[in-house]
DNA sequence: ATGCATGAGGG
DNA sequence: CCTCATGCATA
């Protein structure tokens, strides 16, 4: 890495600052995955007043856990190509695939209701002072080199299989039906390419949703947003909220406000120890091998590492979680077509242990 | 932009 | 212990 960044975000009461954050952005790609929606449970701390929470989010209609008995990692074909793909009734399911919005005939409850408060108080922004006049977004000097990951971009779009034999279910609401992929995908692209024309920084839009929702993100999660390294579901979530966000941006282009900052809180968190690259290649080596070391595996591979043994876990973990949301690197730029089928499934014997030292 | 970490929720 | 959503601290 060359570039730096701007710094930690001293926004707020600071004077007016320009952000031009832009940097790298990798070439979002499809996301190579498997990514099992489950969990009907958001709890967000929200202490607020009128801060809706998620608990009972709309797509809490879905679940799939994660195969527990032998690894599920099969990739799901997707070709790109433009005619709809029907393939038979693979019963494949891989829980939740990226290119398939998980269609859930249940009724996905009744819709979030945003209560935004319409108050000519505040607005968007989490920068710029008060009081004074400075609206204008900072002038973009950079025309942010978007021009990296164009690729074309076409995942498959799964049939969407009902298995909803009710026999009624229709969506009335126009909006938050679960997106596919490739939307996610567009709209990750077109906000962050809004975003920067408007000025804002990620960590920017980060407080401004917990003005406008009451949810506050940090600069790292509207990062990993804009390049689409998040869960499907987690996409999801976001979107719509991101969403009314640059609404209300580009509608008060110029307008400028406070808003108010949660006081941080103390945690001790523990030291962030960096691995050296030579025993990471170790880390890599044994996570290809078997991405889900037992216990004692752990134990043992963090004593021959010098490691603690937590820190390996949770470098395991860290790492099957990048696994799922990493962009294929290499595989955005797709080769020119694979083969339709592929993948044969992996040997009926589940062998949950790989052992080797 | 990312690496390591924390925590909730579930088994 | 694992998965998942998130974020502080960093490179």
């Amino acid at each position: 890495m060359a570039t730096a960044a701007s710094s930690p975000y001293t926004l707020l009461t600071s004077g007016p600052m320009i952000h031009a954050d832009s940097q790298a952005m990798q070439p979002a790609s499809p996301y190579r995955g498997h990514q099992k929606l489950l969990q009907s449970d958001y709890l967000q701390s929200n202490g607020h007043p009128l801060g809706h929470q998620w608990e009972g989010s709309p797509w809490s209609a879905m679940e799939q856990q994660d195969v527990k008995p032998g690894r599920e990692d099969l990739q799901l074909i997707h070709h790109r190509s433009t005619h709809v793909a029907h393939h038979s009734p693979h019963h494949n399911n891989h829980p939740g695939a990226w290119g398939t919005p998980v269609s859930h005939g249940t009724s996905i409850s009744s819709a979030q209701q945003i209560n935004l408060y319409s108050q000519t108080g505040f607005t968007v922004n989490g920068m710029l002072e008060h009081g004074g006049l400075t609206p204008p977004p900072p002038p973009p000097p950079n025309s942010n080199p978007q021009g990296q990951g164009m690729h074309p971009g076409l995942r498959d779009t799964l049939s969407p299989e009902h298995g909803d034999l009710g026999g009624h279910h229709c969506h009335d609401h126009s909006d938050e039906e679960t997106p596919t992929s490739d939307e996610l995908e567009h709209f990750a692209k077109q906000f962050k390419q809004r975003r920067i024309k408007l000025g804002f920084t990620q960590a920017d839009v980060g407080l401004a949703l917990g003005t406008l929702y009451g949810n506050v993100f940090s600069q790292t999660t509207i990062c990993r947003f804009e390049a689409l390294q998040l869960s499907f579901k987690n996409m999801c979530k976001l979107k719509p909220l991101l969403n009314k966000w640059l609404e209300e941006a580009d509608s008060s282009t110029g307008s400028s406000s406070s808003i108010d900052k949660i006081a941080a809180q103390g945690r001790k968190r523990k030291k962030r120890t960096s691995i050296e690259v030579s025993v990471k290649g170790v880390l890599e080596t044994h996570f290809l091998k078997c991405p889900k070391p037992s216990a004692q595996e752990i134990t043992s591979l963090a004593d021959t590492l010098q490691l603690e043994k937590e820190v390996v876990r949770v470098w395991f973990c860290n790492r099957r979680q990048k696994e799922k949301r990493m962009t294929p690197p290499g595989e955005p730029p797709p080769p020119p077509h694979e083969g339709p089928y592929s993948h044969s499934g992996s040997a009926g014997g589940d062998a949950s242990s790989c052992h080797d030292l």
